[in-house]
DNA sequence: CCTTATTTTGTACGGATGTACAATCTAATT
DNA sequence: AATTAGATTGTACATCCGTACAAAATAAGG
């Protein structure tokens, strides 16, 4: 009894480079597959192909369907959200925060990878739009972003202080609408051919069009 | 020979008011299953159940799939470009047009209608927002959508005449987007149980947030 | 080297799907 | 009333789907 009470469950051991190298080929191929196709009309088998695996594989590494789907949208979402909420505190750092200053922090991290991680956060930007399109998917969706949007709805709020945090919110859920939309309508346009839009270039414009957009709800006084 | 040319073919008859209703009750159906599932979640027989009529009947009325997919996507794409049309010469009689003017005859007439028409409006938002994420839609989309806001973003235009047509046009998609989110997560919030969410109450804010940002953006001198 | 857990392959099954097609029924037209 | 085009029903087929499962291959641990 060297090992003692952990003895009673099978020992597990290490997963090999080899199968960590096509789990995550899997995964790509499962994001790069959902992203063109949403959840129902990508099959296993899709997936299967473009990792170049059989079936069976998929299911191994990646679980049910369902499993599969959420994993992949939770894996970005967290590396995401904890590029967001840094750069946040990093910015709260210099000084007060700003409202141009709040919204730069939470788009430009995505975009920043889109732009050197190339296809696999772009497809990831669809997949959210499928994921916000499908009520299906409500619960994890919620879970996956909320926390972090509330942060930055409170950061927002606090500059506004006689603004009702509804107010607030809705001007947000528009902003990210935004972003999705010049993400999503850029790969459209460029996916014939260039494989990397110029998405960041476009940062500023979105930041002044939701920073004003949030700023003109703030001040209705319609809203009191 | 009594009536002519026309003889060589088919006579046609005039369909009966019977099959009219079934199929305007199809067309709803389909309305509603597209708009919950999406166009590949969705199932003929789903749609023929909703319906309470046979398979078969889904086809002979609505064609294959797909052209039934894009037939109810463009009926009410034809009807709503109308009203928003009307509503924007009706506009232009009373004076110069302002951008919160313009961007309210856009989104009016759809909150209108999704206040008086109920649920089947309802679920076309949503069908937008699936034609909106997946690019199989994409030529779909800009038959139907483009023309329009083309008349919009012109309209838009006349009011910068030193911005580009270009950073308009972005504003446009962003405020578009913005209009999907406002609705789609309306329906989402007051899904269970509340049957008319009272997203009209809302069109003052969301107009406010995208003229706010359309400005912002055309005033930009870096859009130059 | 031998054991053993994991990874990979191959197959197969029950069910759902889109759609074609023949048969039956309905109603408009002559 | 007879005719006939269209509406409705019922069925059936080929295909694809998610997934379960056993066999085989691989590699880690003792």
């Amino acid at each position: 009894m060297t090992s003692g009470i952990l003895q009673e469950k099978q020992r597990q051991r290490a997963p090999s480079q080899r199968s960590l190298a096509t789990r995550a080929r899997i995964w790509d191929a499962a994001e790069q597959v959902f992203a063109k196709r949403g959840f129902d009309g990508a099959s296993m088998r899709d997936i299967a192909k473009l990792a170049g695996v059989h079936v069976g594989l998929v299911t191994h590494h990646g679980g049910s369907k369902e499993d599969l789907f959420a994993r992949i949208i939770a894996r970005r979402a967290d590396e995401l959200s904890q590029s967001r909420l840094r750069a946040l505190d990093k910015r709260r750092d210099l000084g007060p925060l700003s409202l141009t200053a709040i919204l730069d922090c939470f788009f430009a991290p995505y975009l920043s990878k889109a732009e050197t991680g190339g296809a696999q956060w772009l497809a990831y930007a669809r997949l959210v739009a499928f994921v916000s399109a499908d009520q299906r998917w409500n619960d994890l969706a919620t879970q996956c972003f909320d926390p972090t949007a509330g942060h930055f709805i409170d950061a927002i709020c606090a500059l506004y202080p006689n603004t009702p945090r509804q107010t607030i919110a809705a001007g947000f859920v528009y902003s990210v609408s935004a972003m999705l939309a010049l993400i999503t309508s850029r790969w459209r346009v460029h996916s014939l051919g260039d494989p990397r839009p110029d998405v960041a270039s476009h940062l500023d414009e979105l930041v002044s069009f939701c920073a004003a957009g949030i700023d003109a709800c703030a001040r209705t006084p319609s809203s009191l």
